[in-house]
RNA sequence: GGAGGGUUGGCAGAGUGGUUUAAUGCAACGGUCUUGAAAACCGUGGUACUGUUAAAAGUACCGAGGGUUCGAAUCCCUCACCCUCCUCCA
């Protein structure tokens, strides 16, 4: 959420940084949220400056019944305090309108990206940054080909015990997979991050505070019987440790990784891009989450994005590294970086992580703080990226490792696969 | 699922209708003393909002939300969470 007092003091770069996403009626928006702050604050003045004088008031009243004396003004003191009450009803009610009125607009408002990201409207404006060298040449059996062949992943089954995109990975798919999870876990603790197994059932604070809601609530799973929510990453969770948290300068930057499952709808998702292991509602992810200090940030990112580098070229895959533009980044993100595998038997890119620094955006929604050197509150920094997101790996690994005599296991898996080979 | 007890500042813990602007203790911070430290003593106290050049000052917050009352941490209702016992269970 965007700081308020940033529209306060800096209209105009508010509006600018929102025309930047592609928002044409930023000027509108902003300019209401401005109008209603004002509105909002005389609210306020007032109501504070009757409730004042109701509490003297009942002061006064008590002093009348310890003296004892003639209560000839009692009643009429009484009288004016339940006007006064009155009054301060109809105010309160007023200034917890705006209250929520004003934020709820603020909700609806995207994080502004940072200067350095590149302009543009689409996905195909995203800047390629970085891409391996030696590229393969395409070819070879698709990974849902290749998952029926060897029997690692059964989508018809996923189909029969809950629909479509939930597969069921079984036998040496089943293996690989726990291999890969394991591999990142490690990798992530050799770095320094704290693992956490988190709840994957949020509620609706909880989902609000990272920015799942109100933006993304057709995406996410609910459940009918209580009012929470299946995790669509495990951002959500982890990042909600520190909701409402007041954390101490030494103690960051916060370092966590965790694996869970994730759920989303991919509601409006349809044509080949969701074929086999490319696009399921419920996936595995191990998620990397980082709170830092405003001033080095930026550094962490880079820090979260050589790190993902260097898991995708310990699997030799082939990738690409992307900065997407204003356009296509997430509503929360300041700035974001994609990492694309290449899947040789589909000729596709697909996405296995995105590492974003979201700023303060989610820090305001949840309340993470530390103290400055002057005993100042201020809000953190939240960054996270995947490291990384499961089936997409294991497909492009699938594809390009194939060979007439199986499907070949990278070096650095085979200690968590026990066994080298899938044939 | 059933019954009972609870939720107060960083922590512990008093407080059952009006000097509670929440006692007291611990921890913390600042100071005095000291060569330095400890101890002792003195002082400061959280969060958010409004307000101001800065202050001053004001308002709200005792799990959350509502209600009763001139007045609620305190009484009533709803909900969440915690503890104990019973039941069930990986």
């Amino acid at each position: 959420m965007i700081e308020l007092h940033r529209i306060r003091t800096d209209k105009k770069a508010i509006i600018d940084g929102l025309h930047k996403r592609g928002l044409s009626n930023a000027e509108g928006l902003i300019q209401a949220i401005y109008n209603l702050d004002i509105e909002k604050r005389a609210i306020q003045l007032q109501l504070d400056n009757l409730s004042a004088t109701l509490n003297k008031l009942n002061q006064e009243i008590a002093d009348v019944l310890r003296k004892k004396d003639p209560a000839a003004t009692l009643e009429a003191k009484k009288e004016e305090s339940n006007q006064l009450k009155k009054k301060i009803k109809q105010l309160a009610e007023k200034f917890k309108a705006h209250g929520s009125d004003l934020l709820a607009q603020l909700y609806t408002l995207p994080n502004l990206p940072h200067e350095s990201v590149p302009a543009g409207s689409h996905a195909d404006d995203n800047v390629i940054i970085y891409q391996t060298p030696r590229m393969v040449v395409k070819g070879g059996s698709a990974h849902w080909d290749l998952v029926k062949k060897y029997d690692l992943v059964d989508f018809e089954l996923g189909n029969k015990i809950t629909g479509a995109g939930f597969p069921v990975y079984k036998g040496k798919g089943a293996k690989l997979q726990r291999a890969l999870i394991n591999f990142f876990l490690d990798q992530a603790l050799k770095a320094g991050y704290t693992e956490i197994q988190p709840p994957i059932l949020v509620n609706e604070a909880s989902a609000y505070a990272t920015g799942q809601l109100p933006d993304k609530e057709g995406q996410m799973y609910q459940i009918a019987s209580t009012p929470f929510y299946l995790i669509p990453t495990a951002e959500v969770s982890i990042t909600n440790i520190y909701r409402d948290a007041i954390i101490a300068e030494s103690a960051l930057p916060v370092k966590h990784v965790g694996y869970t499952p994730c759920f989303r709808r991919e509601a409006g998702s349809w044509g080949a891009d969701v074929r086999g292991l490319n696009r399921l509602h419920q996936f595995d992810k191990v998620e990397l989450v980082q709170i830092a200090h405003p001033d080095y940030s930026y550094a962490k990112l880079e820090e979260m994005l050589t790190y993902v580098q260097g898991l995708v070229e310990q699997l030799a895959l082939p990738y690409r590294v992307l900065k997407l533009c204003d356009g296509d980044l997430g509503f929360c993100a300041a700035m974001t970086y994609d990492i694309e595998v290449y899947a040789i038997a589909q000729d596709k890119w697909l996405e296995v992580s995105s590492i974003s620094n979201f700023e303060t955006f989610q820090s305001n929604r949840l309340s993470l703080r530390y103290k400055d050197k002057t005993k100042k509150t201020c809000l953190l920094h939240t960054l996270n990226g995947s490291g990384l997101a499961l089936p997409r790996v294991l497909a492009a690994l699938l594809e390009l490792n194939q060979t007439p005599e199986g499907i070949h296991i990278p070096k650095v898996l085979q200690p968590y696969t026990g066994f080298d080979i899938i044939d």
